[in-house]
RNA sequence: GCGCUUGUAGCUCAACCGGAUAGAGCACCAGCCUUCUAAGCUGGGGGUCGCAGGUUCGAGUCCUGCCAAGCGCGCCA
């Protein structure tokens, strides 16, 4: 409808322009809305107002002339002048029905689209550090990346998901010598535990698994072990040059082998928790990619050519340098060490290469939005590789501030203080974390109060949705009990003494659907599906409290069965993108 | 100090490329269960859209300045 009459202001526009109103090389620019209030109609267009400056008169004679210029439509039964000059659109309410009978013919299809037109897009998200479990950050950042892709998705995109596991690096090496001094303890060494270490219980475990399957073998003792390290920061020294120090001692004390055998073990297990821990969230990937594998064959190397090749390198302090400022960056940045080594950087510009190398047209990258100073610098690096930087989206996720009632809950993933997304999930469960979590806009600071989402009250709004569905399940279940059948095409024949105010709203509401996808995919913003499904719930629980659904008039009670059939199917495809399960009766 | 993000009802948040009277939920007050699940519904109070300018037919939305909060500003990842 929307589509159908933006082609009627833009014939109309057409012939503003043969009869000279308007300046041949204007350029049509037609919106179409629906109207917040029904006395405006059914959908309005503000273009008199946007066109009247151009055409030098003033917005309500401009509004007449459109309107005179209107060809007829038969679903169009009233246009109206109103305000400054908005055109106001009415719309034949039969032709509205219609909805009822598409999204039972389109079923869990109904609001999928094409409009992505299968151009491949890349949603890169979570990508957190295997150095421990997932937290309750990570958490937004799961479900958010996961409803935008399947969003994209559902609206014609050929959607690629991908989790970038940072397996190289010292953040790793760190892991591993935790691992392996937790395992001396249980071997029966004492020794101090680094101030920068990870803590948390998890590394105790996978300490003691090493311990049951190896025994002793990686055992050495803890004299060697100490033996000139530089002071910790409780000591008085640097916690920094001293857990580098402990992973050089790992290193050497236990060989290039063992040590290997320490890092291998922390990351699978790791990996596979993590991996675990997203599936039973309801989010999947299709590609795990490691950056290890980017080190080793070669794709760093080849980075960092290109850019030399680009002349966007310059050596400087005994340093190799990207010249990132001359791309929009706030300062160059180091790519290759005095000592050597790569930076982190330099693995993420080949990894980025890589991804346009893959052929996408849309490149999505999801981070937490303390990463947000590390935008500029990826997408001078794109431009640097010949790239046009607009094929990058950098979405950001601000962290969920937790509390429990009013006391602030601290959290550091080093210090194992956290609180994992595996336990919230246990104490909320999946549908309630996953509808918290997109329910706000992701840029958007979120107040996550632990007791309240543990609580199983009303509070939780996911409930009300989710009620809205099983009630219609619940009338279809008292259908059967009375004996009644369900004559579906009687009520379709009959949709149009649907005429209750009630009725009339949410066949609107339905009719919307499709649209309400298609903005929240275009602008990666499932909280605006959301706040469509508890409109439409609201809608819904306003309807069955108003009317008798089940009511001995056939005819009428098919028609309003078809009616709150659509409003089910309807919630099952939105929760459904969502990944929150529909229950039957709550 | 510089940069990014945010600032809307007591609290948590919406507001479609700038559109018509800024909307929900929670909390609070008053009502609705012999009728399809009351995890529901109806009504009510509650707002200088951080502050001050500017742009225009029109600004919560765009621009400038200021205030406040969060984050970032490594040859860390």
């Amino acid at each position: 409808m929307k589509q159908k009459i933006e082609g009627l202001l833009l014939h109309a526009f057409a012939a503003l322009k043969t009869s000279g109103v308007i300046d041949q090389s204007v350029v049509p620019n037609i919106v179409v809305e629906r109207t917040r209030d029904a006395s405006h109609g059914d959908f309005s267009s503000n273009m008199a107002l946007t066109l009247a400056k151009t055409a030098k008169t003033n917005p309500k004679q401009l509004a007449e002339k459109i309107i005179a210029l209107l060809p007829q439509d038969k679903h169009i039964i009233n246009v109206e002048l109103a305000g400054p000059g908005f055109i106001n659109f009415f719309v034949d309410r039969n032709a509205q029905y219609d909805i009822i009978k598409r999204i039972h013919n389109e079923g869990p299809g109904f609001g999928l689209s094409n409009i992505g037109a299968g151009k491949k897009v890349q949603v890169e998200f979570v990508s957190a550090n295997p150095t421990g479990p997932l937290h309750v950050g990570h958490g937004r950042g799961a479900a958010y990346g996961s409803v935008v892709a399947d969003l994209l998705e559902a609206v014609g995109f050929n959607v690629h998901r991908e989790y970038y596991v940072n397996d190289a690096g010292r953040q790793m090496d760190i892991l591993a010598t935790s691992i392996w001094l937790r395992y001396l303890e249980v071997c029966g060494e004492v020794l101090p535990f680094p101030s920068n270490a990870y803590r948390g219980d998890y590394v105790r475990d996978i300490a003691w698994n090493i311990h049951n399957t190896a025994g002793n073998e990686y055992r050495r003792p803890a004299e060697l072990i100490v033996e000139n390290i530089p002071l910790d920061e409780p000591q008085g020294g640097d916690k920094e040059t001293h857990i580098d120090a402990m992973i050089v001692r790992a290193k050497t004390l236990l060989g290039t082998s063992l040590y290997r055998d320490f890092f291998q073990m922390g990351l699978n297990t790791i990996l596979e928790d993590i991996k675990d821990d997203l599936e039973e969230f309801g989010v999947d990937y299709q590609q795990w990619f490691s950056e290890q594998q980017l080190m080793e064959d070669g794709s760093v190397d080849i980075a960092v050519a290109r850019l030399r090749a680009g002349g966007h390198l310059y050596e400087q302090d005994g340093a190799v340098w990207f010249a990132s400022s001359k791309l929009g960056d706030e300062k160059d940045r180091v790519v290759i060490r005095e000592n050597g080594q790569y930076t982190y950087f330099a693995s993420d510009i080949a990894y980025h290469m890589n991804k346009l190398d893959r052929g996408f047209d849309q490149i999505v990258d999801i981070w937490g939005a303390d990463h947000h100073g590390y935008v500029p610098r990826i997408k001078a690096a794109i431009t640097a590789l010949g790239t046009d930087e607009a094929k990058l989206k950098v979405l950001l996720v601000q962290f969920a501030i937790l509390y429990r009632g009013d006391e602030k809950v601290q959290m550091s993933t080093r210090s194992g203080e956290f609180v994992t997304l595996r336990q919230l999930r246990n104490e909320v469960g999946k549908d309630a974390a996953r509808f918290f979590y997109v329910m706000r806009r992701s840029e958007q600071h979120m107040d996550f109060d632990l007791k309240l989402a543990t609580s199983k009250s009303n509070e939780n709004p996911v409930f009300y949705v989710q009620y809205a569905y099983a009630r219609v399940c619940s009338v279809l279940r008292q259908l059967d009990e009375k004996g009644w059948e369900r004559n579906l095409l009687s009520g379709m024949d009959n949709r149009t003494r649907l005429t209750e105010e009630h009725e009339v709203n949410l066949v609107t509401i339905l009719a919307r659907y499709p649209e309400v996808l298609e903005r929240a995919a275009l602008q990666y913003e499932p909280h605006q599906l959301v706040q469509y499904l508890r409109e439409l719930a609201t809608a819904f629980h306003t309807y069955y409290n108003a009317h008798q659904f089940l009511v001995d008039d056939a005819q009428i009670r098919d028609a309003r069965l078809n009616l709150i059939c659509a409003v089910k199917q309807v919630l099952s495809n939105g929760l459904g993108l969502l990944n929150i399960t529909t229950p039957e009766s709550m």
